[in-house]
DNA sequence: ATGTCCACTAGGAGTGGA
């Protein structure tokens, strides 16, 4: 089985590229973020054509989350509870049958700004209400998988410039503690579990150059619980998404792929 | 180089967000 996250940064200007991506990769689910469309606006018929059926959390402009799945797909829920006034951010639906199948979840976190913005503790106390929604279904004996844009970057290795970053927006210690408290629930970041020291990106700014100078974060995770850690079979982040192809302009995020066994 | 891109409102180019 194969599972994938990623911000597509407008789902209207990105629909041949996640077409061409579905058709190259293959994933069996895939959680996507930053829809910026309403769910009454969401192209369901091409997604149809290829496969997948799709469960939606949208709205107008800004954010909206879905889930594109081949397998079985059915919806859980929508939204974080408390949090619904912070914008379509989450959606959850149980994906695939029997032994493999997977309470799988995609967010797309809060940015925050900048600390000294009203959005920053609002960001924190967005994570503490995840932590305490996961930590009400998240179990190490059945599968389940968190995965979006987080909007931090829990460590030094996941910055490209920590020396002069640390301490500002998305590498603070107030976000890194809600990233740590909220893998404590029972969660692994998949990609730490197979490349514990290698330096990789999963999002570059459009502008500078960033993505050709290596100027990059690591902020787009899969976490898995513990059964989903004992089918990893392989991670990657598919840095060749992010690159400008014939007649389309990428995201500014690469999608990040796992391999599962079974299924 | 504060150097890009998206959606919205409009019916062209500026604004807000990332």
């Amino acid at each position: 089985m194969q599972i994938a996250t990623w911000n597509i940064n407008g789902l209207r200007a990105r629909m041949d590229f996640i077409k061409l991506f579905l058709e190259e990769r293959e994933p069996d689910v895939i959680g996507l973020q930053e829809l910026k469309m309403e769910d009454g606006k969401f192209p369901h018929e091409p997604f149809e054509a290829l496969g997948y059926e799709a469960v939606t959390h949208g709205q107008k402009s800004w954010n909206g989350v879905a889930i594109l799945s081949r397998l079985p797909i059915e919806l859980i829920e929508a939204g974080l509870p408390g949090q619904e006034d912070f914008g379509s951010r989450l959606i959850r639906a149980r994906v695939g049958e029997g032994e493999f199948a997977l309470d799988f979840t995609t967010l797309y976190c809060p940015n925050g700004k900048s600390t000294d913005h009203d959005d920053f503790p609002r960001k924190l106390a967005w994570f503490d209400s995840l932590r305490k929604w996961a930590g009400g279904f998240v179990r190490s004996d059945t599968s389940a998988v968190l995965c979006g844009d987080f909007n931090i970057v829990p460590t030094g290795l996941d910055s490209w410039n920590e020396d002069d970053f640390g301490g500002f927006i998305f590498h603070t210690d107030e976000e890194r503690a809600r990233m740590a408290a909220l893998i404590d629930v029972g969660l692994s970041d998949l990609y730490r579990e197979r490349e514990p020291d290698t330096q990789a990106f999963s999002w570059w700014d459009y502008r500078g150059g960033s993505f050709h100078r290596k100027r990059g974060l690591r902020i787009d995770f899969l976490l898995g619980s513990k059964a989903v850690v004992e089918r990893l079979r392989s991670v990657e982040i598919d840095r060749d998404f992010r690159k400008k192809k014939e007649g389309m302009t990428a995201s500014d995020h690469a999608p990040v792929i796992a391999h599962l066994d079974a299924g």
